[in-house]
DNA sequence: TCACCCACTTGATCTCGGTCAAGGTATCTG
DNA sequence: CAGATACCTTGACCGAGATCAAGTGGGTGA
């Protein structure tokens, strides 16, 4: 899903985006001058963070929680069409409005940086401006995935598939050895799931509960997941085996 | 979809791309050296003119004919993540592989320009990796806008999305007054349509049928289209009645 | 002119996932 | 502790779209 800073990086700064934009070119000027036009906003669970079609003042990134991009149609359909997990980036250069509604899925710290002299500052420093291009690619990467996910995979396939994802960046934070079980939170509501895939709660609920009676995961509580086979889990998602661990 | 070079202007050369990012701050020296790099493929409908995988040596843009990035799945399933029109960009500048398989839907004439050359040039002129961004930015909107389409719209809204899609590129190249009838051949298979939609293509058959018989379209032939209501087929895609012309 | 092909249409039937409805469980509050 | 609330599960039923199966029509080549 969108973009990953590697966390044990993070101690170049507790924002990460002055590492993923900056600190692998470190030059003292830019990040001073970052530095001075930061800030950091919170924002509690459920909440808004940006409305589709506002004007944009920064640019930033997720320090901690998720939130989601999503869409809503008149009738009140709505499809998530971004996930942001901490590290990821948020906001356009160049464009004045958002396209989407930023929601806090949980509670959000987020460390934004104005954006008129983020993008002065972009302008003058093209390794930002190229680090700013492939985290984009690599969205359109994820976005292009999702597409496929969305338009032709059934619903145990979806499931499966975000739970692989989940576990892919979670796993990649701490380990990549691949043999052993993956354990993890699942940060999302059922709801949350369902607006992601395409789904309604009720199925969501229904394939999690079948994923567990086949051993394919294992449940603790609601959100709590343990996946002992991790081929067996991106099988199910008809994925090829093990793709995702050669990007 | 994607992106889109008004084609009058391109008589500022018959390569869409020299417009796009060059021409708008155009510079002899920046031309004469795309120009040493540039040259021209075509490929016959059906094609596949990128293989998912394939070493890329080449970004360029579509001259002519209508190319699709699609993704397969082993069993078959496939699902078009992109729609590559006239004036469209493809490739991945700092990528060395292709993700997706790109397929010409018709003949098509293409506009390439070697990689490596192209991507030293982009490192040496700002404008060139900040036309890029915006051009990624874009497509990013249009697969996100996609996703709502293929998680949360019913096939008859599928079917009008697609038409208004292709209509309001059609239309915002000729003119953009918004009460006449918008008259167009549409460029894909039925196959095509369903592989865009993530529906079976007996269902986009009942749908076309479905919307000619409700007066939502007029068709001729089994490709010639003409839409009598710009606003009707809007509403009819579940968008607001005129988004999609202010954007 | 006929045979063939390809893209498309239409019909009959089936099925996956949506919808509606009822319960369950954990946490918080008065 | 009772009640409220938010989140989740499960069941029964239904319908949109998939699947399977003919059939149509226009274009091409022998």
């Amino acid at each position: 899903m969108t973009l990953q800073i590697p966390l044990e990086h993070s101690n170049c700064s507790d924002c990460p985006i002055r590492h993923r934009a900056v600190c692998a070119h470190c030059d003292g000027d830019e990040l001073a001058e970052l530095e001075e036009i930061k800030y950091y906003r919170t924002f509690e669970a459920g909440q808004t963070i940006i409305w589709s079609g506002d004007q944009m003042n920064f640019v930033g990134s997720v320090v901690s929680g998720i939130a989601s991009l999503t869409q809503t149609m008149e009738d009140g359909r709505t499809q998530m069409v971004g996930l942001l997990l901490p590290s990821d980036f948020v906001g356009r250069p160049g464009r004045e409005s958002a396209a989407y509604d930023v929601l806090a899925t949980t509670d959000v710290v987020m460390c934004c940086f104005r954006k008129k002299p983020f993008e002065e500052l972009m302008a003058r420093t093209p390794h930002i401006a190229h680090r700013l291009l492939q985290m984009t690619l690599d969205e359109l990467d994820a976005a292009r995935e999702w597409m496929l996910v969305l338009g032709r995979k059934t619903a145990r396939e979806k499931i499966a598939s975000l739970l692989s994802i989940i576990a892919r960046r979670d796993a990649s934070i701490s380990k990549d050895r691949r043999a052993e079980p993956i354990v993890f939170d699942l940060p999302l509501t059922r709801e949350a799931m369902a607006d992601y895939l395409g789904l309604t709660l009720e199925t969501v609920s229904r394939q999690m509960s079948a994923l567990k009676k086949d051993g394919v995961i294992l449940l603790e509580g609601k959100r709590h997941v343990t996946i002992p086979d991790m081929g067996r889990l991106m099988e199910e998602a008809g994925d090829d085996t093990d793709g995702g661990f050669l990007v």
